[in-house]
DNA sequence: ATGTATTTGTTGGTTGACACAACGTATCAC
DNA sequence: GTGATACGTTGTGTCAACCAACAAATACAT
């Protein structure tokens, strides 16, 4: 490693911390990176020079001495984050900071096409930055319900929008005229949990979300995303659980995906095609009716020992710090008593158990697309300077 | 991170090629570090100061231009290695690049307490040390088949051993005068395999060892071992597969542990307390016997098929680039044909499954000492600088 | 044998990033 | 106000890595 290779990762960091914290104290910066003070006002300088954070007055004061002034994300830097689904195309632009500026749902009338979604795409981040004067959008992330290749943000498969080998960042990244990656919904949901969620400053965590098609789920080892070898990693909905349990879609049997399915929740309580709020509000109301709840108490009474089961293994496998549930994951957990929540994790070893906290998760809807910017924000706050300098700048 | 940081990371970045390799040419650094030629004889100046490396011309020639001098490790430094078993203290001194310098098993007639092992691990050191006139032994590692709290290299619970709650790196750090470090013995062969052996190279891998006391296993990602957040990762032999399956040590039920014993191969082969060679042997021959092997080889693809249920799980949990199965896993692996072998991946999502190779673990019976002593050099390859000058050495 | 191309080590000077010390400045407590 | 505290600012110093030019050691062609 150089000496350039030092500032970059030193003005990386800083850049970093103010993006994770949506704005920090020079004086905080210094404790946290072991800087010299006159290092640390050098870096953000730099950074304030080339457009990245702003220096304001505001912040909180904490005490005697004089007050270290806020270094605060610039608030006209986003990047593009996209989620297409089955009848509708999500795209927000979010901010250095991990807020969404802006956010347009497309609605169709059927499932889209990668053409689809990249020209929809594109039009929609030109819409909503022109509807928001002086902001500049560096590059975009794209969560896909599928397995995706993160080398090259190819998918693999997408079984719910029926897309199989098909390039998406490539020809994104054509139309936009900017860096485009993608990734695994679920792996982009476990990194905003972990970012700016449930799992907040944990080092080792596990992200399981059920959803209509399937329970997936994202690993952060070290504070690090960790995507396997070719970005597939994190599929907890396929751990084989029993060998003579039902088929599952992937070919095998007896997998967590098919043994707690999301639409026997639905159906335990006789809703139709709930959003994830209204399928935990009616679980948990349903498990406390006393005269008629005992289906859906039986349904997630069995859909948490299937769980138990899987994190069992999980928590032996990984020893992780924290477990995040999303989706009909989260809704089971609400609404399990005391006991049930500690049965969960009562047959993993003793040792690893003992180290683990389970959490819902936080972030709710606008989960996925915070996760997409994440990836987006990726390459930028890696190489801040070379980014401004280097990349294709979209300006409204 | 300053300019002293840097320095320390390149040192440390020179002296670890230094050690996978067993010795490498200038030139060869420049290239795998990126850093400028008169940056490199720089650092491996500072490193023959101190001693931890040589310089010698036996490079083997690459062709025409001015041949680099090969950078070899010091054969003067060592660290000790240590192995406590049922009736063994198994310990060692291996040199920087890893090679076996010397080895002793002080054979016992009871299981060895941990007083016991601190006593007798301290009397072998010195003994080995004065054996080998002109080592240095700097630091030590144990490998301990058992829980251990990676912090400390406090022994949770060894049922092995029964060992349970004991502090086991402090009493012999103060026994040896040097730091020791402990982890569990099943992620330290991990670690060897993935240095030396079947896994080198690999960005992630998985490795499982099948023993008499159960399966264990080891993880690394992005070429780093995980070791979760305590230290307890790795313990794929109780991930459960069958919820009807038979109970388990650890309380659980129809854990991988539980389904696929090394007991069971032994018994189907008819010998008594064989090493893993024998069984290995035993086992090939049984499995090609066409009139009497039909109950050998019922039990090899009972387990494979369990072996399979475990892997497919893991695979899809973490895409692994490589699986070194070690113990009598390999033993199963070694005897499978090419039809049970492409079944062990068979049910994985086929994405992963495509990118995944499975070996057999290569150190043999060196594993655990090998990985013991990556442990003990850990610390000093991070800093060597620091270390000679801070560090209690002892002398032969 | 000789010369040339190629690769690498060596040397002295340069650049750049961070540290340090001294000083200036803003707040709090009294 | 006054002192204590904490922090930003400025100029200087140090150290690590780079660079360019040169020297050395090999392979290969003639």
């Amino acid at each position: 490693m150089d000496a350039g290779a030092l500032r970059r990762r030193n003005l990386s960091a800083v850049l970093d911390l103010v993006h994770r914290h949506g704005g920090v104290t020079r004086a905080d910066l210094t404790r946290a990176l072991g800087l010299n003070r006159s290092t640390i006002g050098d870096l953000v300088a730099v950074l304030v020079e080339h457009g990245w954070v702003d220096e304001r007055d505001d912040a909180p004061r904490s005490g005697v001495g004089r007050p270290s002034p806020r270094v605060a994300p610039s608030d006209t830097r986003v990047v593009a984050a996209v989620n297409p689904e089955l009848d509708v195309v999500d795209v927000a632009l979010v901010s250095l900071g991990g807020q969404i500026v802006a956010r347009r749902r497309v609605d169709l009338d059927h499932v889209p096409t990668v053409a689809e979604t990249v020209t929809l795409t594109s039009h929609t981040v030109r819409e909503l930055a022109a509807d928001n004067p002086g902001v500049e959008v560096l590059a975009a992330g794209v969560a896909v319900p599928g397995l995706v290749r993160g080398r090259d943000g190819h998918v693999r498969l997408a079984p719910h929008l029926g897309w199989r080998e098909e390039p998406l960042a490539a020809p994104l990244s054509v139309a936009l005229g900017m860096p485009v990656a993608a990734s695994n919904d679920a792996h982009l949901g476990c990194r905003a949990e972990q970012t700016f969620g449930a799992g907040v400053g944990t080092g080792t965590m596990l992200y399981l979300n059920g959803g209509p098609s399937g329970i997936g789920g994202g690993l952060v080892v070290d504070g690090r995303p960790m995507d396997g070898t070719a970005g597939y990693a994190g599929e907890l909905g396929h751990l084989g659980l029993d060998p003579e349990g039902p088929a599952c879609a992937c070919g095998a049997r007896g997998c967590l995906e098919a043994l707690a399915p999301r639409d026997a929740l639905v159906q335990a309580v006789g809703l139709e095609h709930p959003d994830d709020d209204a399928l935990e509000a009616a679980l948990v109301a349903a498990v406390a009716d006393e005269v008629g709840g005992d289906a859906a108490r039986a349904e997630v009474a069995r859909q948490l020992r299937w769980l138990g089961i899987a994190l069992r293994g999980a928590i032996n496998l990984l020893n992780p710090e924290r477990i995040v549930l999303g989706g009909h994951l989260a809704a089971l957990w609400r609404c399990a008593d005391e006991s049930q929540r500690a049965s969960l994790i009562a047959d993993a070893l003793p040792a690893s158990a003992a180290e683990v906290t389970i959490e819902p998760a936080a972030l709710g809807s606008q989960r996925l697309l915070i996760g997409a910017a994440e990836l987006a924000w990726d390459g930028l706050i890696a190489a801040p300077i070379d980014a401004v300098q280097g990349a294709a700048v979209a300006t409204a």
